[in-house]
DNA sequence: AAAATTTTTAACCGGACGGTTCAGAACCAG
DNA sequence: CTGGTTCTGAACCGTCCGGTTAAAAATTTT
């Protein structure tokens, strides 16, 4: 099996550095030349590799999902409701103001509203926010049923709730409120939270 | 003075169909092209009359301010900071939710992110949002002389966190989540008010 | 060294973009 | 009816878009 000429480039590597440009400028404002200068790869190597525009989109969205949002994921393994939300807020706040990352969360940035032959761009990552709303829920049921949380509660509504928040903390986050700012903000949420559950 | 070719068009009525274009589609997801069609003007009468796709943008973010987001103004009238919080967030809900209308609010679908070049759009939405925020934070301010607000109170962070709940329901309404829900967690939100404040 | 394979470079599609020009149509005042 | 003025419609800019192609360069295998 004969080798051929080697890439100039780490797939991985140029995946981080286009997931930055989609959190930065949304999926309608890149161009494909923003994204190859960006990611040091050719344009056929990008189509080649990656599929191009719309399914480079596809795996950023993975990869920040996976790595950026590995947060949430731990919040969810918090062993009281109030854990989860405590630790959920406050790790979004940091993830939303990184000083070596774009500001704000590409899953709201990415594109929020897009032209209509763009309209599957918005409702994948609608999509794919309201599955993390369901993981929460699904998380505060569990904690019902732990009698950790009360059986009055209604844990679609808390985890609606929960995202809201973290959604509305990002476009402000987005919009260069400092993380002093949004850190305070999470603290009010959680005592929030701590009213209406316990 | 001549009198000259009557236009086919109503300046107003025109611009209300750009609203409604930019709002659905935001800034960079709208084209020209989208505009002329969906306004019933030419080209050339876009630029005489409204100088261009920019200009007419700017010219929509006023108009949807003064107009669709007319209830922001009525809430802060209200005698009671509770008050206030109670009718900007119901009065939000229904906003978000109109059938007669695209979902969710154009000050954040506008261009909550943009390519290098239209920044400046970007930063003129955040900056309008966060004059609404200072708004509400000055009526809060007006509370605490009235002794309708704890002076411990703060008022810039309950502002804060009543515009980052706005946000998160303008972006929950985009992904088209029903009025019902929403306003389930209008409820929620207030609840969590009183709790702070009283 | 030669054959096979893969990536690079650069040129090149057709089409849409924001924006403009210009002839002619439709109105007004005299 | 005529001259001045304003708007319409369509064609037309140069540029960039997402996506492709063809040949040259850099490897490994034989």
């Amino acid at each position: 099996m004969p080798g051929g000429r080697p890439r100039t480039f780490d797939e991985d590597e140029a995946l981080e550095r286009a997931v930055e440009v989609f959190w930065r400028q949304g999926y309608e404002g890149t161009s494909v030349t923003d994204l190859t200068s960006a990611m040091g790869v050719n344009k056929p190597s990008l189509y080649a590799v990656y599929g191009g525009k719309a399914d480079l989109f596809r795996r950023v969205v993975a990869h920040y999902a996976e790595h950026e949002m590995a947060y949430a994921q731990a919040a969810l393994a918090e062993p009281t409701a109030l854990g989860v939300v405590h630790r959920f807020l406050n790790d979004n706040v940091i993830a939303l103001t990184r000083d070596d990352k774009p500001l704000g969360c590409l899953s709201i940035q990415g594109g929020l509203s897009c032209s209509t032959e763009n309209q599957d761009v918005a409702q994948f990552l609608a999509a794919s926010r309201l599955a993390g709303e369901k993981a929460f829920a699904d998380r505060f049921r569990r904690a019902i049923q732990d009698r950790d949380l009360s059986a009055e509660a209604d844990p679609d509504a808390l985890a609606r709730f929960l995202m809201v928040i973290s959604e509305g903390q990002a476009v402000h986050a987005a919009a260069g409120v400092g993380r002093e700012a949004l850190q305070q903000t999470a603290t009010i949420a959680e005592a929030a939270f701590k009213a209406l559950c316990g």
